[in-house]
DNA sequence: GATGAATGAGTGTTCATTCAT
DNA sequence: AATGAATGAACACTCATTCAT
């Protein structure tokens, strides 16, 4: 009864220590198993296959991570709508990186699993998804702020770049600083920046060649 | 028997296809020697082992970027020492952006196998190769110019933030534009903006607690 | 799901004979499955590697053998330090050679492949590990009786030569005569034999230079 | 032409060293053709298979033995058939172990590799070979002998034995004793001891059980 | 819930040998 | 006399997965 979890829960450290050391595709279940103290059959017991034992340890922490943006972004949209003091939206800028950054460090090892152990699985391009989500809204904010712009488009590939720029920031945090505090004062004066930097880069004259 | 280099080549044509489908750790000699129609042991003619296989595709193509932009930073910090109108150094700037782009598209698919496919080989953190001989050089140039800002030091992190993302800037574009004249032209634009960023970034306040 | 060790002992008869055959080296892991009516990788769950799988066959019967000759000696040596009628210690001489012809016969298919089939593991040289032990012995025992004689020095060369023969009548006797009671007769002749020439080639002069 | 007989020598050179290190089934043609500086089919050239690579390096020094051996046996019996004084006999004796001896010291890496790296060839059981030889003669003058002895019986069992640890003292010399000179000391002792103990144990009373 | 046994296809690698040139 | 290229079978070994018990 309790037991249940307990071996399922050992297979999961096991399997992430192995995972994080030799990396998806490397990875031995054997070893896992035998380093959990179980046997290969039990595995199955719980897990259908390799990949699914993967996304147990991954999947909750990443769709949370999803959701966290998502929800922030939902709500930036809304008010978009209903215009509110530009001081308020930099509150929310800031309240996302500082809520972000705790949720990576609460499940570091995940996330570095996640972002550099990955290749062999469904989340080798997990980083594409995130930078998709953003893109949309970005692009929703962008086409907004274009109606009050006299001659001027949007660049799709400064647009893509820029969120790009701000995932790697994101992956460069993760894998280089161990301290949470310290990762969050980096991180908002580098979003800080690449907010500044957002309207300079983004659009450009209408007369631009641009595609 | 066969004239010229026919067989290797056609072993390296196999094999660039099936590193670039599966990777490097799931490729599989049997189907690249398959693909090119000759039996394993002549693969092991021409090659070591897989990792050599994959390092002939790769190792020229490579070493050859490493050079372009040591040679450029060679040159840059002979410059710092004997200075030159600021123009100037701009033009060279310019160029190294536009030699680097010219030779990754002539060996584009090596490129996109060397970024996104040599996991398990030595090529995995080869971007930390070349964020380092770039870091270096930086921080000297951060040095000499430090010396003519008062109450100024250097952030270590934004340094190294930086250059990375400088890198995989270059790892988007190849990833995600196929025209070599496009990527010229988004790349130079990025490429200015990070230059004018450096300053902003690269230095802070004494007084500013970073590490 | 086969009951007991069905499968293993398959492996082991089929492994054994497979050796006896063509020698550790030449052995094929993948013919042994076959005529055990298995997969290789069933080998592989019970057996660690193709050493692993010899040293199964092999190990105890061998350690066994050393234990018996290294207990022997023990007695011998601790008989010399509280000496005893003469006629008993040849009564045990008798008994050290009953009882491992004893045991060598009833394992006789596996010193075989010992003796004759273990070029390429850790066995290969076997019988210099028996010398070794008996040599010390002998050694020691040589030097007590040096001491009641006089102007006479020990013959390394002749000491190992001895024990060397001895090993050697041993295997000889293990490859050319299958009946165990047959080999009991000849051998304790040859031990006789050997133990009777022991003083005679053992000591030699102090003048005569020997090394 | 000159130019020949170079380049099988460096192979047979090149293949001594490789034999020797690895014994003949571990040793690799490709290996001992790249340290000889020349291709795989430089080697068929000159060799018909692996097998006949090392029978060139071991066969003429072998057959060399062997006659020795048997030119001397073949004297032997002549004279048994016209004795002659006792002594001199004893001078052949000493004669033929010099011979040996000589021959063995000259050719002395060959016959290490014959007699202890050979496993896999056809000379794996070459000692089997010269106790054949011996044994032959042996019997010979055992049957002479015996015609003088009352109620005694050949014992077919310790002469092959005796033969056999003839033998075996020569392996063990060339296996031992690095310098010929006290090889041939010790093995003088050695022969004159065989030989001493050769009728105590050859000839057994006819009421003995003995096969 | 979990074990222990087994599958069978797959891995990279090595080998002696061949032969057109 | 020798090369360089190629063969193809074999090697020991590992893998994720299955399933009766």
């Amino acid at each position: 009864m309790k037991a249940d979890r307990e071996t399922k829960e050992k297979l999961i450290l096991s399997a992430k220590s192995e995972f994080m050391e030799k990396g998806y595709n490397k990875a031995s279940l054997r070893k896992i198993c035998e380093n959990a103290g179980v046997t290969t059959g039990a595995l199955y017991f719980f897990f259908k296959d390799k990949a699914d034992l993967f996304s147990s340890i991954v999947e909750e922490p990443f769709q949370l991570l999803c959701n966290i943006i998502k929800e922030h972004f939902r709500k930036d949209v809304e008010m978009l709508e209903n215009p509110t003091p530009y001081e308020q939206q930099d509150g929310d800028h800031d309240e996302l990186v500082a809520a972000l950054i705790h949720h990576i460090y609460e499940n570091r090892d995940t996330f570095l699993l996640l972002l550099t152990k990955s290749e062999g699985t469904v989340y080798e391009n997990c980083t594409d998804k995130l930078v998709d989500i953003m893109e949309q809204s970005y692009r929703l904010m962008a086409e907004r702020m274009l109606t009050q712009l006299k001659d001027m488009k949007i660049s799709v590939y400064m647009l893509h770049w820029l969120t790009h720029m701000q995932i790697d920031s994101f992956v460069h945090m993760i894998t280089h600083e161990n301290d949470e505090k310290k990762a969050l004062k980096h991180m908002q004066k580098i979003m800080d920046f690449i907010v500044k930097s957002w309207i300079e880069l983004t659009f450009v004259p209408v007369t631009e060649n641009d595609d």
